[in-house]
DNA sequence: AGCACGCCGACT
DNA sequence: GTCGGCGTGCTC
């Protein structure tokens, strides 16, 4: 016997290793394995079991299956698929996107030893001496069945050395966690399943009674939710409206955690997951819907590692699964699909935020917060109500500009736009983290700076002089970062702070209590992007800022373009104009859903001449090569073909011929969401 | 990814 | 004459 194993090395096959008897009832498709590689332990995850291998050499033998988180065959092929799908090695993915450390120390489930007599005796004999002990037995005969020791922990406030010596005494027992059986099978043959838009401000109550009958019907539902905190308020509010068990997974979670859900949903012990994108590659064994939430963001699209895969597109290849995405500003994309059929179209038009809305036409403003909305905030603080301000970004300034060469500066290192840090007084870069005292112009050595675009930590800032006396919170990309911090940001979201000042991860979500008023100062950024979403986008963080508001409100617009399409349908919730607008200019210019995109990234000393004829015909257009935006030395390509199959038979071919290592690698981006 | 192998510039 | 640069290629 041998097996394939997938190392995390970026090549798009796997290696062989012989399977040597002592292993052969343990080895299975999805374990990781340990072998010996390049004359080094790996650890690496079994593709495929095979009698023989194609391999001209010898085979080094596995030398251990791991215990712990494995993926099911399903799971591994799901993400296979992914890898594929986007181009990208499946090794490295494969093996990321299981738990590092695996829980042995995983829940003990304990029950009581022998029956009713026995037991009671025995609580008999301990309750003098040892009367904890006697608790916990008596707790346990109430429970009727075998109970989690952190749970008799929770109940009883018992410590882990009164259930050992029990264990010890052999009056309880640990239970392996029985897989609990998803009453039985399916029921009828499985459907292609249905997927469907779910076009509508309040979602929660259909993605409950979605999960209840996929439930009923002895499925596992996952909900994928585009951030952090909202993962954590829609967790905390089906637990409190559901009745089955449910855990919450994303990136924030600690590792053991993460093992511990992993095993939990693999053996069906938890039938309902809320989380994050990483969440779509949890080993559901009956997976039978997936609810999208908010399937418009962004955040669904990794494009930090590899495989640059979009949650919302992968869960829209599902067969055999219900899906359901949801939104109250879909993308263009997805309202196109639902348009020509391909999705099902639930749309709940009739309710309109109620509010009251103000552009302020910043082209007459001097200072980055108009009179208008210093004193909406005045207004709202009065009325007992509370103020949400959404900034587009973090930081001080977004950029800095050179008043001599009219560029923004510009990080030598790697070309990213320099912002300003204000507590350092130093420009840094965010993208490689140097930092540079001297406050001059890299390029003409000009000392004459102009900051422009206004941050969060700015906003903050002037909040504090202007309302002394309001509790004011900072909501932003640091409020994940650590436990205390996104405990303080939720604390802040639901009711500390009366004035909250938001990027916009947290401009999103669902309504927060007492919110009067949710302003937009930095919507123009947004919809300035060189990006043929940018109006698109900015609708949708428009929509998702106001979607926050707590019934009747008032939202405010900051705007230079106060008679842009976008920044009209948003205020009025006129959806379909936005569409309407939107879906003509995609057609003429060639862009989704009308087309399909691939991005790739070169370095700008590589042969563009050989590229571009290995994408020249073939039904494609190609833009570029344009020099990157962020990175120095580097070119982008975009490519804008019929369909999928042909974009991406583009850059295959581009890939096979033109690979290189190191430095010279072509990044490719399959469906990009950002140009 | 690592790591070895391999062919061209400045140094004890 | 060597030491060492990192380009190319292989690992079951």
């Amino acid at each position: 016997m041998i097996a394939r194993v997938l190392l995390p090395i970026p090549t798009d096959h796997p290696f062989d290793f012989s399977v040597p008897e002592q292993l052969q009832a343990e080895i299975a498709v999805g374990k990781r394995v340990m072998v010996r590689f390049h004359g080094r332990e790996a650890v690496g995850l079994v593709s495929e079991l095979a009698e023989h291998s194609e391999h001209p050499g010898a085979l080094e033998p596995v030398l251990s299956v791991k215990p712990g988180p494995s993926l099911t065959p399903r799971a591994l092929s799901f993400c296979l698929d992914t890898a594929a799908y986007y181009m990208s090695p499946p090794g490295p993915f494969v093996n990321r996107i299981l738990p590092r450390t695996l829980s042995v120390k995983r829940r003990r489930l304990l029950r009581t030893v022998g029956g009713l007599a026995q037991v009671a005796a025995n609580i008999q004999s301990l309750s003098k001496r040892a009367p904890r002990q006697a608790e916990v037995l008596r707790f346990l005969l109430a429970a009727g069945g075998p109970v989690a020791e952190t749970e008799l922990k929770k109940g009883l406030k018992t410590s882990a050395s009164v259930i050992n010596r029990l264990l010890e005494l052999g009056f309880v027992e640990e239970v392996s966690p029985e897989p609990q059986e998803m009453s039985g099978e399916r029921s009828g043959p499985m459907k292609r399943g249905e997927h469907r838009l779910l076009f509508s401000r309040s979602r929660m109550d259909e993605y409950a009674s979605a999960i209840e009958s996929a439930n009923a019907r002895g499925e596992m539902a996952l909900i994928l939710e585009p951030e952090i905190l909202i993962a954590r308020a829609v967790f905390a509010a089906l637990q409190g409206s559901l009745s089955i068990p449910i855990s919450l997974y994303h990136s924030g979670i600690s590792e053991g955690e993460r093992g511990r859900i992993w095993s939990d949903v693999s053996r069906g012990s938890v039938h309902v997951v809320v989380g994050t994108r990483s969440a779509l590659f949890l080993p559901f064994p009956h997976l039978g819907l997936v609810i999208v939430d908010e399937e418009q963001d962004r955040s669904y699209k990794q494009d930090e590692m590899l495989p640059h895969y979009h949650a919302r597109d992968m869960v829209a290849r599902m067969d055999g699964v219900e899906a359901i995405f949801g939104s109250a500003a879909p993308s263009i994309e997805t309202f196109s699909r639902a348009g020509e059929g391909k999705f099902d179209l639930a749309r709940d038009a009739g309710e309109q935020v109620a509010m009251d809305t103000i552009v302020v036409d910043m082209k007459g403003e001097r200072g980055a917060l108009s009179q208008d909305l210093l004193d909406a905030i005045a207004e709202t603080l009065a009325g007992g109500r509370r103020a949400l301000i959404g900034v587009n970004a973090r930081g001080y300034f977004q950029a800095v500009l050179c008043k001599k060469c009219g560029q923004p500066l510009r990080c030598p290192r790697c070309g990213a736009n320099l912002t300003y840090d204000v507590r350092a007084a130093q420009l840094v870069c965010r993208v490689c983290g140097t930092a540079y005292p001297r406050m001059v112009c890299p390029n003409c050595g000009s000392r004459s700076l102009r900051f422009v675009g206004i941050g969060s930590e700015r906003v903050e800032q002037i909040m504090r002089e202007r309302f002394p006396n309001a509790t004011i919170a900072r909501i932003d990309r640091t409020s994940l970062a650590s436990k205390g911090a996104l405990a303080r940001a939720e604390g802040a979201i639901n009711g500390a702070a009366q004035i909250i000042v938001a990027t916009p991860l947290a401009a999103k979500g669902p309504i927060i209590r007492g919110l009067g008023l949710a302003a937009a100062i930095g919507a123009d950024a947004i919809l300035a992007r060189p990006d043929f979403r940018a109006a698109e986008r900015a609708y949708q963080y428009l929509q998702g800022l106001f979607g926050r508001l707590d019934g009747d409100g008032r939202a405010i617009v900051q705007t230079s373009y106060p008679d842009h399409y976008a920044i009209r349908a948003a205020v009025t919730g006129d959806y379909d104009t936005l569409y309407g607008q939107e879906i003509s200019q995609r057609e003429e210019m060639f862009y989704p859903p009308f087309s399909r995109l691939a991005r790739i990234i070169i370095p700008h000393t590589s042969d563009s001449h050989e590229l571009l004829t290995l994408l020249k015909g073939h039904g494609l257009q190609v833009i570029g090569p344009a020099p990157h935006p962020r990175k120095r030395s580097r070119d982008v390509i975009l490519i804008k073909g019929e369909s999928s199959e042909t974009v991406r038979a583009a850059c295959a071919r581009v890939n096979e011929k033109l690979s290189g290592k190191g430095k010279n690698t072509l990044e490719i981006d399959i469906d990009p969401d950002q140009l």
